[in-house]
DNA sequence: GTAGGGTTAG
């Protein structure tokens, strides 16, 4: 409403200042007007009407009309109408104007193939391409997952002297950070001879695709402190994934708190970033405040509340979320019936887990894919049923992939099963030899059942091919700074007193019945020394100093970059008893709420 | 007439 009024002013005063105009003129720029109002409204009927009177008019070659023509029709999703009018006329005599709103019509409408046709036509035309021939056809790069694709165009656009462009250039940025390529996006950017905000925010999203989490906030303030910009709902969509994953809840709150305070649009695409956000800080009681308000729920933000209750241990509200939103009529798509058998695996919920696979293409219309069978041998494995897992594997409708054995391995490593972890690890070692979690599974698997020399065998392998493995490290966010510790480090200013603290709770938690579970170390050492080491887990340096440091009130958070260990996880349960303090720690992927002297996951993760 | 946004198993 906003837009067409402004421009209704606009028309006002452009017909003021060219009032020695022919009457003709203004009247195509009315039509121009009216036919960009129902290109933003997609109204057809009315488009449909202003067609027949601008042909009555005879201003449809009118050079500003017909593209605009072929645009209303190709939004329209008319795209074949689109072409009809523009094969009406001789191709030469039609301007890069209509020959772009014909290309980009066909990206519009996910035909990227018919795009790149006709520019091929236009060139033998002898049409010069312009700049938004070419941001149009990068984007049919992502279409199409073409990275070479978007090379070529690059050195074309290049040639033809657009490379300098803002909309070339934030186009190439965009479709390299979406195709993966991040070397080529940074050198788009960093090269770029001018930045705007969306080169930036493309810049953002590329690193956060590319989970380059860090760089991702690092670009987001230089961009605020170096070029004084202001992000705007999409930067803050694009930064959002990044606060998430360090688990930032102050860096997250502050993006909502802007987003309010400069009234910036609170659409869908935000409130679902927002309740991603807010679920992987471990607070999935604000990201639920954030879904309750929103006025349009649509299927991904439906999907991210249920994704973020499961996370936080809370199984029954994430399934009680699946069926309201199909009483309400929204239907699930794949991405949200991975995360609901997901839920039903991480619970335990093996019952519901089968009847909702099995009933996934019957109720939903949704053919299983690779991943649902993940979640689903994961389901089998976690609850130690591995040889029916195997059986599944057998007897899946698709050929099963490295993530399938992968989710199967990480259950032979909790059930300590070494037959079926070693064939499965055989087989993956051959699938992906690079991937050094498969080394370090089988390893630990090993390593449970103490058979040490075929643990330094896998660790002399992982030498031998240059694989290692990233160190276990916990971090805490405190006014602002995060403090970041590893297993057994004493690099912090306050370490002594983190240590004193240490001791202190492992009195206190040995009194309320604490035995160290030392099969959990993994190294072949003394009784003694194992039961040091444990002591020292960084998460239990990270909660020390929460305890000594965070405010009085409100949990103590932490993250994770592995999973939370056996012993680490029973000594954390009696911890949040004699502390009285609610304790998150979120590992790889989903949170552990201790509240006194027990776990959301209720022992099961 | 152009360019940038949300959910995904292990």
């Amino acid at each position: 409403m906003i837009i067409t009024q402004s421009l209704q002013s606009n028309l006002l005063l452009g017909g003021g200042r060219k009032s020695n105009q022919k009457a003709s003129s203004a009247s195509s720029r009315e039509f121009g007007v009216l036919l960009q109002s129902c290109i933003k409204t997609k109204s057809f009927q009315n488009g449909v009407r202003l067609h027949n009177q601008i042909l009555e008019a005879g201003f449809e070659r009118n050079h500003d009309l017909l593209p605009r023509l072929v645009k209303f029709y190709a939004t329209c999703g008319c795209v074949e109408e689109a072409r009809k009018l523009f094969d009406k006329y001789p191709k030469r005599s039609l301007n890069v104007f209509v020959w772009t709103s014909l290309i980009n019509g066909y990206i519009e409408n996910e035909q990227p193939y018919q795009a790149f046709d006709l520019f091929r036509e236009m060139l033998e035309f002898g049409i010069k391409p312009d700049s938004f021939t070419f941001s149009a056809l990068l984007k049919a790069c992502a279409l199409l997952g073409s990275p070479e694709l978007a090379l070529q165009l690059q050195s074309l656009a290049t040639k033809a002297g657009h490379s300098s462009s803002l909309s070339v250039t934030n186009s190439l940025i965009h479709v390299y950070g979406s195709l993966g390529d991040f070397a080529s996006a940074l050198q788009v950017f960093d090269g770029a001879s001018s930045r705007d905000l969306v080169s930036w925010t493309s810049m953002i999203r590329s690193c956060s695709i590319l989970k380059k989490y860090a760089e991702s906030m690092e670009l987001f303030s230089k961009m605020q402190l170096e070029e004084g910009l202001k992000p705007n709902e999409l930067t803050i969509v694009s930064v959002l994934p990044a606060c998430g994953f360090f688990s930032f809840l102050r860096s997250g709150q502050a993006m909502h708190a802007y987003i309010i305070r400069r009234q910036l649009p609170l659409n869908s695409f935000v409130g679902s970033s927002l309740v991603s956000m807010y679920s992987q800080c471990g607070d999935p009681e604000d990201a639920f405040r954030v879904f309750d308000t929103m006025d349009e729920r649509n299927v991904v933000l439906w999907t991210s509340m249920i994704e973020g209750f499961a996370m936080n241990g809370q199984f029954d509200s994430a399934l009680k979320l699946f069926d309201q939103m199909r009483e309400k009529g929204i239907r699930p798509n794949y991405v949200t019936l991975v995360v609901v058998l997901c839920a039903c695996s991480h619970g335990g919920l093996v019952e519901q887990g089968w009847k909702i696979f099995n009933s996934m293409r019957e109720e939903f219309g949704i053919v299983a894919r690779v991943e649902h069978y993940a979640c689903m041998v994961d389901m089998l494995g976690r609850v130690g049923k591995l040889e029916e897992a195997e059986e599944f594997i057998e007897g899946m409708n698709i050929e099963p992939t490295a993530s399938i054995y992968g989710s199967l391995l990480g259950a032979c490593q909790v059930h300590s099963n070494v037959e079926l972890g070693e064939r499965l690890a055989n087989k993956l070692l051959e699938l992906e030899p690079d991937n050094a979690a498969n080394y370090v599974i089988l390893s630990n698997i090993y390593a449970s059942v103490g058979k040490w020399e075929d643990v330094q065998r896998l660790r002399d392998l992982m030498v031998d091919r240059g694989l290692t493995k990233s160190p276990g490290c916990s971090w805490i966010e405190i006014k602002n700074k995060t403090h970041v510790f590893g297993a057994h480090d004493r690099s912090h200013p306050d370490s002594d007193n983190i240590y004193r603290k240490l001791e202190d709770l492992g009195d206190q938690i040995a009194r309320a019945g604490y035995v160290p579970l030392t099969k959990f170390v993994l190294l072949d050492v003394e009784e003694a020394e194992k039961k040091r080491l444990l002591c020292s887990h960084s998460e239990r340096l990270a909660i020390a100093y929460g305890l000594m440091n965070a405010p009085s009130r409100g949990p103590i958070r932490i993250a994770k970059n592995l999973r939370v260990c056996g012993d680490c996880h029973e000594a954390i349960k009696l911890v949040s008893l004699v502390t009285r303090r609610e304790l998150v720690i979120r590992d790889t992927s989903r949170f552990h709420h201790f509240r006194e002297g027990s776990c959301s996951c209720g022992d099961y993760w």
